[in-house]
DNA sequence: TAAATAGTGTCTATTAGACAATATTAG
DNA sequence: CTAATATTGTCTAATAGACACTATTTA
């Protein structure tokens, strides 16, 4: 059990935990990287905040150690820190959500992808922070670039509705899913067009930006 | 400066500290619990997070000191953990966004409400944790029960109209706001009616609950 | 009755779901 | 040509803003 102490003599946090909920999409599902530790419960990946330093870029640092990627969509969850909840000690944790391309592959041999919506042994209050992280990502969806972390630089419309729905956990009309990402504002025709397999090109889009915003503000349902 | 080491011989927090945007509404404005301090900024009220305390439970112990009040609605807004933040050293704050009705009196002689989108002189980052609780009011407050905390167990449409316009920060109309706030299926009419003054006597409605949940999900345009 | 506040009805523009119809490619 | 995928167009239901009109009270 670690404990600490203050200048002042009160107890004192042993230290700042950052969980991160790293997710991508692939063949239409939503999928978490979770690792596996020895009481065969999942874990997410995370680790401690430095002195000195900002928990997103601890979060930052501990995804680049896990899977190499650098240039990620993060962003602050909320903080889980409830007494009681890591079994170290007094240690609250700042999740995040993170998002990455489906070919992210982890380093570490006990990480792998697993359904993110599937019903999994979580350890310790993680099974909170997941669900968190999915409410979050469903939420703003529609009205912020959120699936620019998933979504490569270019896209053809097909595929980012097929990212589009493993979020939003639903099926989109490809004619309606068209219309309305395009009315966002969020994304721009890039001009280029793609062609693999058959069937007509597709124009590949991008999005305006890259950097986390917020959209033009339109509802889309999610499922029910 | 505080320090503080943990008992694996590693820096650790010092302190694990909640500040909380305290919110209420009064005659059309949106008001925060600001305390001034000695160099003439404002501070959110706050305190430090005890050992084997939950964060919400601290804040609800430092608003029930400083307001008299219980029975708050309070949720987490996010961590603000930046280096540097505070200057007694290394102590990321939880911070809180919480709603009373607007006959709440400060017991603290150095707190006063003032106007939440006021330009103020806050210390520390006090600030961004004012305009993310400002971002949040705002955007749940069609979506959910979060005016619960300002309004009292039942009053009429145009009470509750007045704190969503403060709230929004936008004029509605009164027969479409009856009719979006109905839609909603947060309320429902008690049966009885008020009548304060020349005028029709109003309807009077209560919320369906008062624990913070999550409305029927209509939209509503703020201000821009 | 006049003034004041509450509540109802309705018109219109916007948005979203559904789906038919057309376009462009590979084989 | 046929199959496959992309894209356009259109119909309809639901939603939100605006505003005229009716209802009920006090003075």
């Amino acid at each position: 059990m670690w404990t600490a102490r203050n200048s002042e003599g009160y107890e004192a946090p042993a230290a700042l935990a950052v969980d991160t909920v790293l997710l991508t999409a692939r063949a239409g599902d939503l999928l978490v990287l979770a690792t596996q530790i020895d009481d065969g419960h999942r874990a997410l990946p995370g680790g401690l905040v430095g002195a000195g330093e900002s928990p997103e870029d601890t979060a930052r640092r501990k995804l680049a150690e896990k899977t190499g990627v650098t240039d990620v969509y993060v962003e602050q969850l909320a903080a889980f820190a409830n007494p009681g909840r890591d079994p170290r000690g007094w240690i609250p944790s700042i999740a995040h959500l993170a998002l990455v391309p489906p070919d992210t592959k982890p380093r570490d041999p006990d990480a792998a992808w697993i359904t993110a919506r599937g019903r999994h042994r979580w350890a310790f209050d993680h099974h909170d922070i997941v669900r968190t992280a999915l409410n979050r990502v469903e939420g703003k969806l529609w009205w912020s670039n959120v699936a620019v972390g998933i979504l490569p630089a270019s896209f053809p419309l097909s595929k980012a509705r097929t990212v589009y729905e493993a979020i939003a956990h639903t099926h989109y009309d490809p004619a309606t899913f068209a219309r309305d990402l395009k009315a966002t504002g969020l994304i721009e025709p890039t001009g280029e067009t793609s062609a693999q397999g058959p069937g007509r090109p597709a124009a590949l889009y991008r999005f305006t930006t890259r950097d986390p915003s917020w959209g033009a503000g339109r509802r889309k349902r999610m499922a029910t």
